[in-house]
DNA sequence: GCTTGACCCTGTAGTTGCTACAGGGTGCAT
DNA sequence: ATGCACCCTGTAGCAACTACAGGGTCAAGC
């Protein structure tokens, strides 16, 4: 069962170039070559970019995501730190839920007061002007 | 009423390199200069930019602050291409709540379903990794 | 008049997470 | 043998700044 790299990206929904730059920063380790220098993955590393990538679509960043690799490769060892970056993470995205539905009342309530015209009067140019003194 | 580049940057609460890349891009032009090369700036660019500062604090892009002068700049226009922008971006922020809301949920359920232990019985390892066979 | 310190200048490189070439080599089918 | 899909390396680009390095300027205090 050895994958190409452009097998392993179908698999995986990921772009070759990704998959070559994850290796290249050392998120996924160098795989062995066949025949014209060929990368050849297999079975394990379908599980590691799978798992990359699965936490890449929760949000998790790069960092985040190295760690939770490390982390889960000691198996024996006490899940609480696995759980507490879950958890931070989970309160960052709460916190950017928060700012934006800031932001969309703001963007609503401008939007709202707008009611055609010209530019010169119109409320939106004006929210966003402080003071357009003249 | 002359500011010099720090000035200014105080009083819209932006970095002086953050100035320097706005007018590097365009977005400000070059001011004068006074003295000893020190860049000069009036009552007028600082108006400019507190517009784009606000409007990035709202989330629009460069490109849309840049398209938002152009047509404030434009007093006796219609205003239905500002109001167009403003909804477009307010629907786009909505669309980030949205996926970030589901992310939540998501994460949410992962944490709660972490009960301590080892990281080999590891429930948010488990839902990471799709199919960690052994 | 000389030093100290805060400020200013230019130019370049770093950040995050990819993506997109350019300029080649390989493998398989026809 | 020739086309085509795929692979290789290396580098540059995106947004929107930020952070230096290596200098020049200016006002105050001694």
């Amino acid at each position: 069962m050895a994958l190409t790299i452009g097998m392993l990206g179908r698999a995986t929904h990921t772009k070759v170039e990704t998959i070559r730059y994850y290796e290249r920063i050392g998120l996924l380790s160098a795989p062995g070559r066949s025949g014209g220098n060929y990368r050849s993955y297999g079975e394990a590393e379908l599980g590691r970019l799978s798992f990359i990538r699965r936490a890449r679509q929760l949000g998790f960043s790069l960092d985040q995501v190295r760690a939770l690799l490390e982390l889960s490769d000691d198996r024996g060892r006490d899940c609480a730190t696995v759980d507490a970056l879950a958890r931070g993470h989970l309160a960052e995205v709460e916190r950017k839920i928060a700012d934006l539905a800031a932001l969309q009342r703001e963007l609503a309530a401008m939007v709202d007061s707008c009611h055609g015209g010209t530019v010169g009067s119109c409320r939106i140019i004006e929210a966003l002007g402080p003071t357009r003194s003249d």
